[in-house]
DNA sequence: TTGTATGCGTTATCAA
DNA sequence: TTGATAACGCATACAA
């Protein structure tokens, strides 16, 4: 240990002190290109050869970069390539409310995706909110990002043109706008049949005997809500119900959860569905009836629409209408960055029927 | 309509006219702080202090500068800004499973704080690898974040000196680096209790009249799993309980489930009580009793950790450990960006007993 | 108060 | 193949 070190391993050692005492003081700044450079005793253009392969290097000069790449804990700065570039490593994605499972689900979808594309994900929350939603493209749009994929409600009550104007500026920064679920004018959308699945799920529990149900929604104006709605309603008329009362709450737990004490607290009729237009609301509504000393299912069945991960764990089964959530951020993710995306395929909806819509005599 | 333009709208006209056809052909390239200060007939200099305020301007040229933004929909390229100023507004979000509610909880509380501290939050996810968040974390070094916040978990069994490098040359970048729970070599650390929590978790279940219990856990060496353990054994036994057997599983609902299905399968004597170390895995152990036609709560009680919004639904109610997951995401992000920082308090957590823990006869 | 000029860290063009 | 050097879009020290 004292004795000195073999010559062929003096430089190799004095670079590690050099190393060494660089991170000492290392609080002070950043290497940067131009410190690998100079490391490895190559020009500029050469390092930045080296580093993002673009064009052809000689094999000596490269491990020289390398090496010094290595040694300095070089990171390429990502803001001075994007502008250098022009074009940016990142897609912006906007969500309702990051704790909702949904979203969540979406997230990780979209997230994944991104990351095996070499993406960066800027999450934004809107909290449902027309006015937020559009300051945050706003804010966004800065970023230059490649994508910008919009996982949010569409409000039908809302003046459209000024998100569309805000759209299509970002746009002409070179963005893709994707939106999930009902489009906005200028985006490539990624469809939900929430049309189709609610219809198919209001067939399927007229089927099962259910002839009056009182749909728990979202404020009129809130597309997917609105869709789930009139698609729920034609499918249980069709089957012999009767038109479902709708009744306007909102589109979270506790919403569900109010709405259905409500009505509970009014009187409903035994046997009556309650249909939240997600399962969140859904699942709110159950407690609900399970708090009114009802039993969900028996006294009052549940319906819902998502089919969320949260839901398996809830008894009695919930009844609703699957929507492959990660797959769709995926998608979402995909139409973003391709650059010949030819539209896609709504993904099939199921109902899945469980317990909460037991057969009725 | 046919007749002229008064002359005082002439500019105006023309300049909306400019405009139009700007927008029309805007699929071209995004207006520049150079393009705003043309439009305004200004220097740059005096277009970008009129845009981000730092020193006056004359009320005349602030108006012109302020319009032309207005109508080139200007909005500073934010990697420009970021390069020339050195500094950025991003705060970065490592969390281990995005989909997961208790993350979600946690990046909701960050996300919003961030974004009313004018921050934008860029999110990615482990699953849970240590070496994919080594090499995120280096990815994430290229933003050159204000902030990196590490929610993921912290496991004793890997060497933490990779992870540890990466993020003091994150330092050196600048950037500020905060660990949620267990804490990583230099870094700020916004404290969990999981110790003391699990403990008053452990005393409260054997005052219960609790003897044997199971606990559900991620492979040995995940810090807050094994800190979990630790704590409940610890008040568990000091209640008068027997040591309790460890399983290792993992911390998703579908270990739980599986670990507790397993378990019932071998046999597990009434009245023992399964703690998952997560609400998620307490939920799926629970599922996992009643599918085996057990009632959970009287022939098998359960109790979690976190207390998951998702968890208010479950029935029966499950007894946990509350744990204010908004807040501790809102704590790590004013820790991230303060420069004052004090560190913080544990903030408290709180048993919840529930109905899946009947007092025992 | 305004404008000029320089710098930020990269990439990309153009000679050599 | 390599190295100067001019962009990229913006901020800012300095001069006017």
């Amino acid at each position: 240990m004292s004795s000195p070190a073999p010559s062929r391993s003096a430089t190799s050692a004095s670079r590690a002190a050099t190393s060494a005492s660089r991170a000492a003081t290392s609080a002070s700044r950043a290497a940067t290109l131009g410190d690998v450079a100079s490391e490895a005793g190559v020009s500029l253009a050469t390092a930045s050869r080296v580093l993002n392969g673009s064009r052809p290097v000689a094999h000596e000069y490269r491990r020289r970069v390398e090496e010094a790449a290595e040694r300095l804990g070089y990171i390429a700065n990502l803001s001075a390539q994007t502008t250098a570039r022009g074009t940016s490593p990142v897609v912006a994605l906007l969500v309702a409310d990051i704790a909702d499972p949904y979203f969540g689900q979406l997230a990780a979808g979209v997230t994944r995706a991104a990351e095996s594309a070499g993406l960066i994900t800027t999450i934004a929350i809107t909290d449902r909110d027309a006015e937020r939603e559009l300051s945050l493209v706003r804010t966004l749009r800065g970023q230059r990002p490649r994508g910008i994929i919009l996982a949010t409600s569409r409000d039908t009550s809302v003046d459209p043109s000024a998100l569309a104007r805000e759209l299509e500026a970002a746009t002409a920064h070179g963005a893709r706008i994707v939106t999930l679920g009902a489009g906005v004018a200028g985006s490539q959308v990624v469809p939900i049949d929430n049309l189709a699945g609610a219809e198919a799920l209001g067939t399927a529990v007229a089927e099962l005997g259910y002839r009056d149900a009182v749909i728990i929604a979202a404020r009129e104006g809130v597309r997917t809500s609105d869709d789930r709605i009139a698609g729920f309603s034609a499918g249980f008329e069709a089957g012999g119900g009767a038109a479902p009362r709708v009744v306007r709450a909102g589109i979270t737990r506790d919403a569900g959860y109010e709405a259905a004490a409500t009505l509970l607290e009014a009187g409903l009729e035994p046997g009556t569905l309650l249909f939240g237009v997600s399962d969140v609301v859904a699942i709110g509504a159950l407690s609900a009836v399970r708090d009114a000393g009802l039993v969900p299912g028996d006294d009052i069945a549940i319906a819902g629409f998502d089919d969320i991960a949260a839901g398996r764990d809830i008894v009695p089964g919930i009844t609703t209408v699957s929507v492959p959530l990660e797959a769709l951020g995926a998608q979402a993710l995909e139409a973003a960055i391709s650059d010949d995306w030819g539209g896609a395929a709504a993904l099939p909806l199921e109902v899945r029927l469980r317990a909460s819509t037991p057969r009725r005599a």
